[in-house]
DNA sequence: CCATTGCGTTAGAGCGCTCCAATTGTTACC
DNA sequence: GGTAACAATTGGAGCGCTCTAACGCAATGG
């Protein structure tokens, strides 16, 4: 059952272990006719070299270790396409590992990554405390993409919350809307600079920001829009944190009887696909997911091959994805 | 900027190279002296082990390799999940590897997990033909999660689709339809048996099966409803390929005006987090997916472990998650 | 005819670890 | 006191590969 190995491949060729690695490697100083013994006693044999020996002799695994924060959530799986896509172009392996939304098991992921000596770690959404961030980046160069604590020493790719939440003030603005209410994400750690963000561009407009706590799952936009038509203070638009809330806050007007977007305009965050359902048809801020992987891939390379050293802080402009959960607001009695 | 090895490690605390592999293996025979000795020098140096080195001289890596077919399908994320801790428990390593919808992608990463000597390949929802199967199953153990083409050799962990389709008529018969349409997914490979179980049941509560051809996205399902809208066919239940269908129907419903569930029912397969919007709330075909992962590396466990050699065909029972979308039909004049 | 060049090839050391066999040190027993 | 038994430790070979230096062998040129 054991499997062949060079030597396996160079007896069966007649030739010696050195010549079938350099055949391996495509050298290119290496005759035709022994190439192609080579090349049909591996295939004879279902030849496959051994990455572990490899590595070890070669110093180097050109991998990149990537560790997903959650992998249910599809604006993450979206940044991973990026980054298989932009490595695999530089020729890099990719191994992805779960976080499962839990610091401690991100913290054994970073560890089994960096004893398969990943040449990079590339963290999608991490959650990992100071204290990892800094002893992984002292041994492996680091990204964060997406979300995650700032710390020096570790690139990060970001796109700028604070104008997001502003395209979406600007756009139900230029709608002709004044009362807007923003559901906040709790806890998240994107929720700060998104409600800033809100409360900034608001101000700018002329317009007195509303703020509603809420957190990052459907049934906190619920509570929080129940409250509000209970309390008959439902606004002409909503910007929620993220697409779950906004799926809630649809949900709920719809069965409070008011009709999207013509009584309630209603914004997402993130534009997952659930934006894109035609039943939800939700108009979000859009960030630019491919690309972020990309770049993390690129700010790797530069560290690994370019030896820079300086920090890496990219921070990208998100963009608006407009849809049918956004139109004028209707002007009756209330507003005016 | 070099890692420190084992060398490294015993020399500062002043044992062997030997000793101190025994320690990180923690072995019984080691005195306590000594064990703490190398535990400080280990911590003291940042001493990470070398995987590649560990899995060279000791023949094996205690690692699954998994191919997610697509990484954005929420359903596999699920599956994933059970896989990652089922082989958590026993002491496995999980490398993750998107296959990305694409059987070239996907065989090269049959390849590369090969390489890594991953000691069982675990597929989740496969595109791999007949020839690749084959080779793979002839270097590592196999096992087909959720769905993939059957291969003597493989294992396959599935849930039954004519059951699950049986159970979506059931339902809606209990309820008093009798004008039931089904909208197939098209050459998704799911396809028949679902639609074959749902002709089969139809015909066994002596009804007549309507089965309208569409595919596996959402914007199949709108064309063909739109079909029916036109031809003024629209049946009182609609038994939909997947989730994502669902909710194409779903919206073409509410656009052409009629109710969901009083003037239509819909019934969804695979229970995603779609079906669990409140928004959508369908009923919907629901499989063990956490289950059918853990059961993938039970399966891999007892080749590798027990070694049987016996195939494995695990056919497991789904179950219905009744929501908001499916009721009893209204009787008027067109059913009478 | 011998030194020179260069190409294709190979021997052999070494990557960091494990594991077996061998060694030392300690205690126990007759 | 000698030996057996056991526990703790170590040396060294070997896992499958890469890579450097050296080698053989032609063709070339003086």
């Amino acid at each position: 059952m054991s499997r062949p190995t060079m030597e396996t491949v160079a007896e069966r060729a007649g030739v010696s272990r050195a010549l079938v690695s350099l055949v391996m490697n495509d050298s290119p100083k290496v005759s035709d006719a022994k190439r192609t013994a080579v090349l049909e006693a591996a295939a004879a044999l279902g030849y496959l070299p051994n990455l572990h020996a490899r590595s070890l002799a070669q110093q180097r695994t050109k991998t990149f270790g990537i560790i997903i924060n959650d992998i249910h959530n599809p604006f993450f799986a979206e940044v991973v396409s990026g980054i298989e896509a932009a490595a695999d172009e530089h020729g890099f392996s990719v191994l992805i590992l779960n976080g499962g939304r839990d610091p401690g098991r991100e913290r054994r992921a970073v560890e089994t990554h960096l004893q398969f000596q990943v040449e990079a770690l590339i963290l999608v959404g991490t959650r990992l405390d100071d204290d990892a961030l800094e002893r992984a980046s002292q041994v492996a160069p680091t990204v964060i993409v997406a979300s995650g604590p700032d710390h020096p020493g570790v690139d990060t790719i970001t796109t700028n919350d604070t104008i997001g939440a502003a395209l979406a003030v600007e756009h139900l603005v230029a709608l002709g809307h004044t009362d807007i209410v923003h559901l906040d994400g709790g806890d998240n750690i994107s929720s700060r600079p998104r409600a800033t963000g809100f409360e900034r561009a608001m101000k700018a407009a002329g317009l007195e920001p509303r703020v509603v706590r809420a957190g990052d799952g459907e049934a906190d936009a619920e509570a929080a829009v129940v409250q509000l038509v209970e309390d008959e203070a439902v606004p002409t638009a909503i910007f929620a944190f993220n697409d779950l809330l906004a799926a809630g806050v649809l949900d709920v007007l719809d069965s409070a009887g008011l009709r999207v977007p013509d009584d309630v305009s209603v914004v997402g965050y993130d534009n997952t696909f659930i934006a894109e359902l035609n039943h939800m048809s939700l108009t979000a801020v859009d960030q630019p997911r491919r690309k972020m992987g990309e770049l993390a891939v690129q700010t790797m390379l530069e560290r690994i091959e370019d030896n820079r050293t300086k920090p890496t802080n990219l921070d990208l402009a998100p963009t608006l994805a407009v849809r049918g959960s956004t139109g004028p607001p209707r002007h009756d009695c209330t507003t005016r």
